[in-house]
DNA sequence: CGTAATTTTGACTCCGCTCAATTGGCGTGG
DNA sequence: CCACGCCAATTGAGCGGAGTCAAAATTACG
């Protein structure tokens, strides 16, 4: 109902000309991602009205953007299947990744401050998305207290994560980078449901090093380091953690 | 009349052991960091309930803090006078600045998602700011719709400075970090009616340091250098900026 | 299947760090 | 008021970790 009102002003021709599926294919109660994403916080009861938040979904294909810098900001988008990498590029055309995101994750929500993205995604293979209009967000924020308050922890949380990468670029060795990153890695397979030994890279080693303020040759020698030391068995993309106690202890050396 | 609904669940006393000037005494009409702060996309109208989203005023000495890490998250802080340093620890008990904040700016959000303070919030000179209880942003969030949609701004915002710093970290030599550092408080001195180009720095080198991912004695040499250069005029903490095109032209020298 | 992209590895360089000594500023107390 | 001590800042010398450049190997992909 209330939906419904807050969907009048929408023009539906602006997503028309995007890969969308129909919305009554979408429901976020039969998603087994749910309490990692937006309604996270939604008790059962209102779900089913929530969850009209996802306006529609769309497919990225891999290399391509969901959206990039400059674009006019109206959504926000939870990742349902697939990654992305998202990054910001300077005046003088440097590119830094400030992310990689995967299922249950949320992107694009930098672009509400200015109206306009401040960064780009591109998906590191195929993906699928839940199209969450953000004039969308802030009705159903507004009807739906515990939508509001998930709403503001996920940005709050979003400001931790980057403090997270700011003491990895600030304060710690390449090779402390490398190990938090790929720890930071497991864990949120885990939480997927996936190995947390046993995975595949999905970007390069090149984006890689953007993210962690290396370049790709320090990241490569890492690897192969790790490798030698017993920690990793590294075969291009794909990683196995052999010794993840071994990698958490490089992060506890100080100096 | 919503805030004095909203402020019914508040227990007073949580507040009373901190210096508190009273809550009659504070008004957001008068104030002219307005715009700069959490009301500011807020129309005159409604201004009048929703300045009593300031619950309090606080004052915090130099050296002591406004929240530290642990703390229990309650509110937000507008800086109303002062200057702040924002940081983080990892376990080793490395300090990573991840900000310094000034008069208009916000505090503490970060604490919003986990319900603690995830950072340290220092106050570099004696500052005063304005004690937003969480509980009260949202129900206020909830009444006043321009609010809501500021508060996500604000947030945002937050989200993309962070990826600025990142970009700075990540991808910046070290003379372009001081530049960038120098150019951006020299703008934001501006917009609160400062000189652009002559200011007090109230950080050490050390803290500048942390905040660049460098070492304090890097950041000493590049005043130095800055200095013998002509771009600056550097006295221990006191800088005037002689030539703030020569500073923005290292930040676009790719090399 | 061939071309381009990615990754690995080596040799060398250099930017920023480490260690150390010195100077300067400032508050405190005699 | 000055002496003292403490902390911040400067500067130098030497080092080392990560970057740069280059070449080869491997893989991905049209």
């Amino acid at each position: 109902m209330q939906a419904v009102i807050a969907l009048k002003p929408l023009r539906k021709e602006r997503f028309m000309n995007q890969q969308v599926a129909h919305k009554h294919e979408i429901n976020c109660s039969s998603c087994n991602l749910r309490e990692l994403c937006l309604p996270g916080g939604v008790c059962v009861e209102d779900l089913e009205q929530v969850q009209n938040i996802v306006y529609a979904r769309r497919r990225v294909k891999r290399g391509e953007s969901l959206f990039a810098t400059g674009d006019e900001f109206t959504s926000v988008y939870a990742i349902r299947s697939g990654f992305f990498k998202t990054s910001v590029v300077d005046g003088e055309g440097r590119e830094q990744v400030t992310g990689f995101c995967m299922g249950g994750e949320l992107l694009g929500m930098e672009g509400i401050g200015s109206g306009k993205h401040s960064s780009t995604a591109i998906a590191l293979e195929d993906s699928e998305v839940c199209v969450m209009p953000y004039s969308l967000v802030e009705s159903m924020a507004h009807d739906y207290p515990q939508l509001q308050r998930h709403l503001h922890s996920v940005l709050s949380r979003e400001i931790v994560r980057d403090h997270g990468v700011m003491m990895l670029l600030g304060s710690m060795r390449a090779e402390e980078r490398l190990a938090a990153f790929l720890s930071n890695l497991s864990k949120r397979f885990v939480r997927r449901g996936y190995s947390q030994s046993d995975f595949h890279l999905r970007m390069t080693r090149e984006e890689i090093g953007s993210y962690l303020g290396l370049k790709l040759e320090t990241v490569s020698r890492l690897f192969s380091q790790f490798q030698k030391d017993g920690l990793l068995e590294v075969e291009q993309k794909h990683v196995r953690i052999v010794d993840i106690g071994g990698l958490e202890k490089i992060l506890c050396n100080t100096k």
